[in-house]
DNA sequence: GGTCCACGAGACTGTGCGTA
DNA sequence: TACGCACAGTCTCGTGGACC
């Protein structure tokens, strides 16, 4: 029996699951003959990687879910396999409800709680309630069940005429306010079968800034830089690179030997670093911007990238000995993640090819996260056994609260703190001030706050005023 | 130590549309 | 044309167990 809780195979009896084609191509019939393993197909179209199709509990594929995949596929533009694997695990859920339930989804009713569907949306319910799957789940599955029976009613595939469909579209009325104060409703298309996602609480122990984080004390920071000295070289450098950058895994991943050759420390004994769109460097959205990395730690990179060890673990990547490879490998030379160049050269790489073996392979971290987890968190409660779990973005946070402590410190005479928040808003990348702002008012910056108490606050009310939540207040 | 697999959670972006 | 914001769709990160 499973152990998992959160496991669409351990909520259903079905089987019902989605494989993945390494190799997808369409093709036509060129040369019909008698027996079928002698015709002759021509290729339709481009070749796409990675393609799921929904296998029924029986073991057959689903003709009507798998028919809805190509057809969505037609009308993709940008095939993207993460999209496609997304929308297959949320329908092979409702491929599971029925078959446990043995329902016909083909089959609509008169009355609307008969319908398959219906009864579908009632379950997820069930499931969120009892905390087996989360409501933005539940919200995303209903949608794409809904989205599928759109498909069926378009396409003529069910009888509708009889009985009609079983949602219905629905315009929900929001209230907004403009800049004057003005209040005016705006409508937002919706089903009737939607599931509400309520907005959630913040919670005052975290910053919401990519996710909850828990920025580190100093105290802890100097736990997790001492337990890092019995870790690999190549460790404690991407480690550093976050607390001391505030870059995400996947910017530190996928830096190239060649972003750092030649660059000088400007006056204040940074390297700039731009990373984002155009540089070859990932960032999230591949949003541009540029990193300010320490001298020191520049210089540590480049010792890292000349020693022996480095260039073991070069040797064994597909790059090879080059100033395009990435500056972190793993020791069996793999990436620790495949940066979107490197996706889009594997990509043309297995289309251009015969094979239809070749697996697109792609990291993502993986091995840094299962690292902190196993390896470095173990050793971390050596030192101290209290010491609580923690992701690897916290140390993003940390650097920020690092930064704007700093900034506050030396904060000129007769400058606002609003400009020290402007300046960690710029470092970190924060599309929103208010996020920024949550690094101000987090509780271990007491003694900040109390200084500057009346500008935050003045400062705090206008982002407050304009995100006020009206929705509700119209029905 | 690293990889693989099968998910779940949730943040981000695009969309829709009335009004100043 | 910019702005407002909930919803839908997309995509990244994280988890846990098994395995090499």
């Amino acid at each position: 029996m499973s152990t998992k809780l959160k496991n669409g195979q351990s909520r259903y009896q079905s089987k019902a699951k989605v494989v993945t084609i390494k190799k997808f191509q369409l093709l036509t019939l060129a040369k019909a003959t008698h027996c079928f393993n002698n015709a002759e197909f021509e290729n339709y179209g481009d070749a796409y990687l990675e393609f799921p199709v929904i296998i029924q509990g029986d073991g057959s594929p689903s003709e009507i879910f798998n028919l809805y995949l190509l057809k969505k596929l037609e009308q993709t533009i940008q095939y993207d396999f993460k999209t496609f694997a997304s929308i297959a695990h949320q329908l092979v859920d409702f491929q599971r409800f029925l078959e446990d339930e043995q329902l016909d989804f083909l089959k609509f009713h008169k009355l609307k709680q008969l319908n398959a569907i219906f009864q579908y949306r009632t379950r997820l319910i069930e499931q969120t309630n009892a905390g087996l799957i989360s409501a933005n789940s539940a919200r995303g599955r209903i949608n794409a069940v809904v989205n599928f029976y759109r498909f069926l009613v378009t396409e003529d595939l069910v009888d509708h005429q009889r009985y009609g469909i079983p949602f219905k579209d629905v315009y929900k009325y929001i209230a907004v306010d403009n800049e004057f104060g003005a209040r005016r409703k705006m409508a937002i298309k919706s089903h009737d079968l939607a599931i509400h996602v309520p907005a959630k609480a913040p919670n005052p122990e975290t910053i919401a800034d990519d996710g909850e984080l828990s920025p580190f004390s100093i105290e802890s920071q100097t736990v997790i830089l001492k337990a890092l000295l019995k870790s690999s070289r190549e460790y404690q450098l991407m480690f550093y690179f976050a607390l001391f950058t505030g870059a995400r895994l996947q910017t530190i991943c996928t830096l190239r030997i060649k972003n750092l050759i030649g660059r000088k420390p400007d006056s204040q004994g940074f390297i700039r670093l731009p990373v984002g769109s155009g540089t070859g460097i990932d960032t999230k959205f591949q949003k541009p911007m540029t990193l300010l990395i320490p001298n020191w730690l520049a210089q540590d990179l480049k010792i890292y990238i000349d020693s022996p060890q480095a260039q073991q673990r070069r040797q064994k990547s597909s790059y090879g000995e080059s100033d395009e490879n990435y500056v972190f490998l793993t020791k069996l030379g793999t990436p620790f993640y495949t940066s979107k160049a490197e996706q889009q050269e594997l990509i043309e790489k297995i289309k251009a090819s015969d094979s239809f073996g070749a697996r697109l392979k792609l990291y993502e971290g993986e091995a840094v996260r299962s690292y902190l987890k196993v390896v470095l968190l173990p050793e971390i409660r050596l030192i101290d056994p209290q010491f609580p779990s923690f992701k690897f973005h916290d140390l993003r946070a940390s650097f920020g609260m690092n930064l704007l402590e700093s900034q506050l410190q030396h904060l000129p005479e007769g400058h606002s703190a609003m400009t020290a928040v402007e300046y960690v808003q710029a470092r970190m990348g924060h599309r929103n001030i208010s996020t920024t702002l949550q690094y101000l008012n987090y509780k271990s910056r007491l003694q900040w706050r109390n200084k500057i108490q009346h500008e935050y606050e003045s400062s705090l009310m206008k982002y407050v005023n304009s995100s006020v939540n009206l929705a509700g207040d119209l029905s």
